[in-house]
DNA sequence: CGACATGTTGAGATGGATCAACACTTGTGG
DNA sequence: CCACAAGTGTTGATCCATCTCAACATGTCG
């Protein structure tokens, strides 16, 4: 648990190593999962200054932080122009990714979900050099995949299963394989997002 | 239309008056919606500098812009790092919105997804001093709102007119009125995000 | 007046939800 | 070392919220 719901930590973190997910839970206990974060993405920026976050935000694995204080964001801008624009760059990348999601939770069938956020991960891991030549670490749970999705557990528990028996993927001991990219792609309608110099704050 | 899908204006702009919604058409012509756009709402921060802009922005209403070009960011934020953090701010407050969007669209039944984004919209117009003391002006039409919400025109309608018997709220001639705020705010669950000093750019 | 966008309504089809088991793994305490 | 609980994954049967299809109504604008 990095960021509880609700609660204003007054610092914000670059997540160095691990995954982590945000999320936002509703009075009657749903939950919806925004977006996974990876290596170098940044924590807290949503949350503004002195409120509640809206959202908390957990690790999925060991994860290491770099930890910022809140109280000093300003006089970051003020006194490196340079870094308050990658600030600006992580946001709005971040954007991105939620509006793909939120394309996905709209507009496609469970299978093209599953297929989308399937390619996504595998992508954004492999573009960090996480795992190696054939395959990524995935330490999502099928909870984390139906919350993320918007589907029920069971149901994506068998779509999951649909698409490791057509052979375009394999998911074991949390390594994710794509034995068919290409078609996985094909499925999702899935065009990737054109990754310029990411920055590193 | 203000930008087109998949191309580059190299123009930001803010939205000074009217509506728009910003939204992404995948290759089969299914349509997402990931916010609505008010005055004082920046456009633009999104699209990475040079590459294409992955969403198109179309207006609801007449509309003015103030521009600028894109070119001209980075030296913005050297000279004026308070307008820089008051981007950031700006595309982190976005970010909230469209996480609320994909909440409903996750999580909520078609009622309570119709529920919260009207008065989602309600209360984004009256803080603007947009309407008047009953009602404010609404241009969507069926169709954005059974875009924005993943939900088919059909349901959309038909749920609409279910809010309405109920005596929630009305909505003819481009007017809402909500009459019932209360109610309809508990069948979202919704909650407020806490607006404060918002930038005007 | 016709053309086109928008709104309305009913009937029937279906993707995904819900309910209910059961299997496997891991950790814990006795 | 075993017994048990808790978390996770798997599978089948049934239900229902929402989709699709198909009309028709209304309004606007040339």
């Amino acid at each position: 648990m990095i960021v509880r719901e609700n609660e204003n930590t007054g610092e914000l973190y670059t997540l160095l190593t691990g995954w982590a997910f945000r999320y936002r839970t509703m009075s009657d206990g749903r939950r919806q999962i925004f977006n996974f974060l990876l290596p170098g993405d940044f924590i807290g920026l949503q949350d503004q200054l002195e409120e509640a976050s809206p959202h908390g935000i957990e690790a999925l694995s060991a994860a290491t932080l770099c930890v910022f204080p809140r109280s000093r964001l300003w006089d970051l801008y003020r006194a490196h122009p340079a870094l308050g624009f990658d600030l600006t760059w992580l946001s709005a990348h971040e954007g991105l990714i939620v509006d793909e999601n939120l394309l996905s939770v709209g507009q496609r069938s469970a299978v093209e979900r599953i297929a989308m956020l399937l390619i996504h991960l595998y992508k954004r891991a492999e573009s960090l050099g996480l795992g190696d030549a054939e395959s990524v670490p995935m330490p999502l749970t099928q909870q984390h995949f139906a919350d993320a999705l918007g589907l029920s557990l069971v149901h994506t528990n068998k779509t999951l299963k649909r698409l490791e028996a057509l052979g375009l993927h394999t998911l074991e001991r949390g390594k994710l394989k794509l034995l068919n990219p290409a078609a996985m792609a094909r499925l999702a309608d899935y065009h990737a997002l054109p990754l310029r110099g990411r920055p590193l704050i």
